[in-house]
DNA sequence: CGATAATTTGATTTTTCTCAAGACGCGTGG
DNA sequence: CCACGCGTCTTGAGAAAAATCAAATTATCG
């Protein structure tokens, strides 16, 4: 136990690649659904994959994005609580949980990466439960900040890869008002829209102001 | 892995008992601090527990309650993300995860009961985020179904421990919210509000339709 | 029994949703 | 290369849900 700070970066989780598959999806395509099995979890080698759960009368909820290098239905429990869809074209890596339970008994490693990746999938379970107390503003600056510091890329160019009624299903929130609070992020001077796609942060600062949570200086 | 339907019950945590000690703490009194080290997790022996997060301006999140032979504090990371605080007078068992830990290693069945509890807080802690995307009625709905399921006394009466402020912090509403929804649930008869904490649940069937999850009969 | 906190109820405002229309972007076929 | 069509995104106007402000009622505790 006791590990916050790592990176689990593509390094981190090499010694799985060993006894992965390596699969192709095109976009919009279910990876796994809700209440499959869970024999087997994935790390995304390109592309991005959403996570999402749907209520009786068509409301999507979506648990999470996953970028590049990224691990997704990794759960606890025997059935995936949320179906897996690619969002983009998508390369996967198809690992075998059992294989991987067994490599973890032999190598610490292994185990305890796995045991990482929990740990961040917790963390972010609880900062989104967070975040769908907060006002819709602070909802979209906490997100495009999510998203800036997981893009590896440039420091303040985000390449958005999915769709707003993504991001909306992902916030809680409505197209129209993620498109309406975006507007005027751009507005206030936060943010440019370069296209819908590609946002410029242009004032972290005043993002970090809406995002409205405690913890931001205090975590690290 | 591979484990859902534990009931984790009085018994499963026997053997934790023996490493641990038993505190008793009045009500509305912090248990650990947000950010503190993450060296005991704790079981509720009597009373209830809240878990809370505090926004820069005051909002309040709970992020769970916790009765009678709950686990809480059992977090990932060196740092707890919540803060814990009493309901009622409350007496606690309280762990030393370090200890726990190596109880574990030489007994499986620790292990396993330590692996089991962590699943239910992930698996709670989606089923959350799914709640707050739902309208207000639903939200109560969801709440008094989920009480009234872990309550070990009667089938339909709930006996809330909790001020309809920590409900309302719990499920991202205003006080006047909960109150006003309470209020409407019993004029259409599904449930009797026999004092303000003490709920009887006349028409269960209505509640889960309200409820709005997909998952009720699917789940088991 | 009285004081204080908690809950309920009411009136109004704010926020977000819904419904609707227009603008934009991109790929395909002419 | 351009035009069309379709899906996406943006913007606007009105409606709905929940928040806020305020007051009245009820519960709790000494």
């Amino acid at each position: 136990l006791r590990l916050r700070n790592d990176r689990t970066g593509p390094t981190a989780t090499a010694q799985l690649d060993f006894i992965g598959t390596v699969m192709r999806y095109p976009p919009n395509v279910e990876v796994y659904g809700e209440g499959e099995p869970t024999d087997y979890f994935y790390k995304v080698l390109s592309g991005a994959v959403r996570t999402s759960k749907f209520l009786h009368d068509g409301r999507r909820q979506i648990g999470g994005f996953y970028l590049r290098d990224e691990l997704f239905g990794l759960d606890f429990g025997d059935q995936h609580p949320f179906s897996a869809e690619t969002i983009t074209e998508t390369k996967v890596l198809v690992i075998k949980r059992s294989s991987a339970i067994s490599l973890s008994a032999r190598n610490p490693e292994v185990a305890h990466q796995l045991f990482a990746m929990t740990a961040r999938e917790l963390q972010r379970m609880q900062d989104h439960v967070v975040l769908l107390i907060k006002s819709a503003q602070e909802r979209v600056a906490t997100f495009l900040l999510e998203m800036a510091d997981r893009n590896p890329t440039q420091e303040e160019v985000i390449e958005l890869p999915m769709l707003r009624q993504d991001i909306a299903d992902y916030l809680g929130l409505t197209v129209e008002t993620i498109s309406r609070t975006l507007s005027m992020l751009e507005a206030s001077g936060a943010i440019k829209l370069a296209t819908s796609r590609r946002i410029v942060l242009r004032d972290r600062s005043a993002l970090v102001q809406l995002n409205g949570s405690e913890d931001h200086e205090s975590r690290h």
